[in-house]
DNA sequence: GTCTATAAAGGGATAGAC
DNA sequence: GTCTATCCCTTTATAGAC
């Protein structure tokens, strides 16, 4: 075949993604991908160069598109239990979508905690700029109860990202095979805003 | 130096936990423990045959203190509420203690699901046996807002594990240094006896 | 762009001397 | 019990032919 280059360096691409993040073999060779692909495994050197690098290209471009949603809905206008919602949403969506991206994330970040800071550093700020307010406020109204921004956070993400990492883990445990697990995430949705605000949420959502 | 035997082997075990569970060095390789131990790298094999059956030993003993301690602690007849705070004691107190325990779990059992079995498997009829009764009791009598098993010991366990198994990046995201981050988990266990119920924990505790 | 061959490095494990 | 030497396998990466 001649002239397959663009669609070589897409194949690997989409094969790596899926072996990463979808099949979660995070440690999968150059080899195995290669072979998964149905490529020769020099050409991952020759479209990326290194491992690492294709492990980067197909990260970014796997997470950029939740990110810059989870951005918007952070920074929009909405009411705070609006954008928790959004949230919750649009996380679970795209981690049913990429069931071992959290694992990835945590197991890389562990390893190399230089990864972190350009990722991570500079949320704090976000943070305090986009969710404290509307925290701040929904407290002083008397709308939940009393708690600090870092908890709250903390709280959310565990009980978003946890079922992601442990998924073996709790499948094992409650006996639910893969079709059961996703439900079971798509449940917690509702669970999760509930403990979090003690109250039903809205009935449109 | 002449029959140092008992000595080096628990010298190499408890390198390898401060490595794998401390260090959070979990793909440490037989060189780096021998290293960090101060010791001949063959005597790794001379003691424990494999890395693989090093870390299994090392594990099992890290863990089996924890596991007793919780296991008793649901099987005795205290108040459901109750079970839930020394529950929270004991994980958060073992996991300050060995840090990196719950990276070595979720990556493990992920990248060899066959390890699941054996370990998480049986825990279901545990739970149904020894938390769906006293979880049903507290819903029954009004005590706390309704949740099905499942939902309830993923929202515990996310909120302990996931603080762990993430510290980096949340470090990151607080701005929290060791210290601070030690403090900020301690914390934790009257906000997630909280978040869990909805109510403040008695004052003794 | 794609392939084969090969370099180069790392790591687990064992044999055998001491 | 401890050490050195060595084997063997895996994996990444590149050179060079096609």
């Amino acid at each position: 075949m001649v002239t397959e280059g663009a669609n070589t360096e897409k194949l690997i691409k989409d094969t790596a993604r899926e072996l990463f993040f979808q099949k979660g073999r995070i440690s999968a060779t150059t080899q195995e991908i290669a072979d998964t692909a149905g490529v020769n495994r020099a050409l991952i050197h020759y479209y990326f160069r290194s491992r690492e690098q294709l492990m980067e290209v197909v990260f970014d471009e796997a997470v950029k598109e939740v990110r810059d949603k989870i951005s918007a809905i952070f920074r929009s206008d909405a009411p705070f239990k609006r954008k928790i919602c959004d949230y919750l949403d649009a996380f679970i969506n795209h981690n049913l979508n990429y069931p071992y991206i959290q694992n990835f994330i945590v197991t890389e970040i562990t390893s190399d905690p230089e990864k972190e800071k350009e990722y991570f550093r500079r949320k704090r700020e976000n943070l305090e700029k986009t969710v404290l307010p509307g925290l701040t406020e929904e407290i002083e109204n008397g709308n939940m109860a009393p708690i600090k921004l870092e908890h709250f956070m903390t709280n959310l993400m565990s009980m978003c990202s946890y079922p992601m990492v442990a998924k073996p883990i709790l499948q094992g445990m409650f006996g639910f095979d893969d079709k059961a697990y996703k439900n079971f995430l798509r449940e917690r949705k509702v669970i999760i805003y509930r403990v979090l605000f003690n109250e039903e949420p809205e009935a449109d959502w």
